[in-house]
DNA sequence: CAATCTGGCGCC
DNA sequence: AAAGGGCGCCAGATTG
């Protein structure tokens, strides 16, 4: 039995803008520092944080994002983590885990009654609050500490480590009474951490991009940069008149209205209820008009999402690290990273990294002396669903490198039926061609579906749910909960069971029975993320994870390095398997599928 | 005026 | 009987 790492508080702040530090580093048994020092370049800083993790591999503690974002920025790059705001998001399913509010929930405060912040006033004289007393007569923190006031002293830093200890000790006992039930849920919270710190290392990392490449797409797709306002609104009266010259005189219309396009659709004698694009592919031949609008739409999207203002505003040049001569248009696509957002507590990325459409892809490519190395994990959903609820049939078909194939051919259908079948099966679908073996899922794979019916049952009832791991997926009304738009608004009052309230309930369903896959299914990304991680980024390889995708990994590698980073990667799979102990034991085998590459398009 | 909602669409 | 999960982002429409 391995002896558990010390616990140590860590609180870091910039003193100046002139790269200073302050750092306070607290033992969570003593309650002691451990080491502290102001004034310091980041190199010292470094040094000693690399100390304590080398001699100590500590389970490092913080309070959240500002100190991951602090320690990402200098490449400190702690193995163990304990993130209280990802934390209190996992155990407590509420996504706005600022200090205030986790503090808050640790000790039993109402959430709605958390001061706010308010500039300095004529009333403030009447405060006898003392400013260098971080907790108020009410128990909660004071604001003005919440929101940065932590960062002004050394002495203020360790109070601020003591705080957090004590958050610590709350979260800790609230997972030992939950362990019972989720037995998980302890490793679940340590990865859960390490992957806060993985979110704030690809906000500083950013993802490899060639600007020329990708203006030069972009020309293909919408035309050539504007050079001048006048051309910006010239080339954009030129895409709208190539759908509008094809409608009959009368009125103009708002091609970015969908109320006027209807409008507009109506005078071409075609009818729609919504202008979304499946419908109106199908009318192509209802009006000229269709598939203009249809192109316009795709390069429209293309020209705002993903134009040139979204390259000028994401993308920032690498730097001095390459030759400026080899690489002027080398740039760092970068966005703001969360480790686990919404309902299931997948990760989450702006800047367009999780949706950047194909067409672009090419243009992220590896840095001049590296390859990408990417693997993502093959049909995650239904190998999670066997494994948590521990389906031995289900469990059986993962044996498969393609699982749908056994199932299908005991469902006895086509492998694409059996496929619609298992996916609408996890999201709350039972029509359409799934529909029929649907039932025979049912009858071939009872634990599973079982399974799934128990969750979209509870939801329904608007119960809150935990995913195997221990996340709470909030179906309660209220405002904390990522299902707070689903829950339902009407019947107060005179409670009419109608027809919308009925579509409600079976929203929540959909959303529960879809909350325990997707969720689970972060919880094991992340665990296999960071075990790569772990191992890719030793001083011999130096390989960094520069993308999260759900269930792809991209990591950035020196050329020497890649087939290394291709091993660790494969291992890292069956390590994490072994390791979540949803699977361990469950018979259920995961997949990757792992390729070496220069630009992210190359692969599948 | 900003904040919020809605339709639409990119990706998984 | 019917029931399509998640995210972020854009633009227009509406609300406060």
């Amino acid at each position: 039995m391995a002896v558990a790492p010390p616990l140590i508080a860590v609180a870091i702040a910039r003193t100046t803008d002139d790269e200073r530090w302050t750092a306070v580093v607290t033992d969570a048994e003593s309650r002691d520092d451990v080491w502290w020092a102001t004034d310091l370049d980041p190199a010292e800083l470094v040094r000693h944080l690399g100390t304590v993790e080398r001699d100590r591999t500590p389970r490092w503690v913080w309070w959240g994002h500002d100190t991951a974002r602090a320690l990402a920025h200098l490449d400190v790059r702690p193995m163990r983590c304990w993130d209280l705001a990802a934390v209190h998001r996992l155990l407590h399913g509420d996504w706005r885990a600022n200090a205030a509010r986790v503090w808050a929930r640790a000790n039993d405060l109402d959430s709605s009654s958390i001061p706010e912040l308010r500039p300095p006033d004529l009333f403030s004289a009447a405060d006898d609050h003392d400013p260098e007393q971080p907790v108020r007569a009410d128990g909660h923190l004071d604001p003005a500490w919440a929101e940065g006031g932590w960062s002004e002293s050394p002495a203020r830093l360790r109070r601020w480590n003591l705080l957090a200890l004590d958050v610590l000790d709350r979260q800790r006992s609230l997972a030992d009474a939950l362990a019972s039930e989720r037995p998980a849920i302890s490793s679940t919270l340590q990865a859960e951490s390490t992957a806060a710190m993985l979110a704030a290392e690809l906000e500083v990392e950013g993802l490899p991009f060639d600007r020329e490449v990708g203006e030069r797409i972009l020309t293909d797709l919408v035309g050539p940069r504007p050079r001048s306002a006048a051309e910006e609104v010239e080339s954009v009266a030129q895409r709208d008149e190539s759908v509008l010259r094809h409608v009959p005189d009368g009125p103009s219309y708002d091609l970015r209205s969908p109320e006027q396009v209807k409008s507009m659709l109506r005078r071409c004698g075609v009818e729609v209820p919504d202008t979304r694009s499946w419908r109106l592919e199908r009318l192509v031949d209802a009006h000229p008009v269709v598939q203009p609008l249809l192109d316009w739409r795709k390069a429209e999207r293309m020209a705002t999402t993903f134009g040139y203002g979204w390259i000028d505003e994401h993308v920032e040049p690498v730097g001095s690290n390459l030759g400026a001569d080899l690489a002027a248009s080398r740039g760092r696509l970068r966005g703001r990273w969360s480790s686990s957002d919404g309902a299931a507590g997948r990760m989450t990325a702006t800047a367009g990294l999780h949706n950047m459409p194909a067409e672009i892809r090419p243009a992220v490519e590896a840095e001049p002396g590296h390859r990408f190395v990417r693997a993502d994990l093959g049909q995650i959903e239904p190998r999670i669903l066997a494994a948590v609820a521990r389906d031995a049939d289900l469990a059986r078909a993962t044996q498969d490198d393609d699982m749908y194939a056994p199932v299908a051919a005991r469902l006895r259908v086509d492998r694409e039926i059996a496929k619609v079948a298992v996916l609408g099966a996890m999201y709350g679908q039972t029509t359409g061609v799934g529909a029929e073996a649907l039932r025979g899922l049912e009858r071939e794979y009872p634990t599973a579906m079982g399974f799934l019916a128990d969750a979209d049952r509870a939801a329904q009832g608007g119960n809150d749910l935990r995913t195997v791991g221990g996340r709470l997926v909030r179906m309660s009304s209220g405002t904390d909960g990522a299902a707070g738009a689903l829950s339902s608004t009407g019947s107060l009052g005179a409670a009419v069971d109608d027809g919308a309230d009925r579509s409600r309930a079976a929203a929540r369903g959909r959303y529960g029975r879809n909350a325990m896959i997707q969720g689970a299914a972060a919880e094991f990304f992340k665990v296999w993320a960071l075990l790569v991680r772990a191992r890719t980024a030793t001083a011999a390889t130096d390989a960094r994870i520069v993308l999260c995708l759900h269930d792809e990994l991209l990591v950035h590698a020196p050329d020497d390095a890649v087939e290394t980073v291709r091993a660790a990667i494969d291992d890292a799979l069956v390590e994490a398997a072994a390791r979540w102990s949803p699977a361990a034991g469950s018979g259920v085998r995961f997949v990757a599928d792992t390729s070496i590459i220069r630009r992210w398009s190359d692969a599948k």
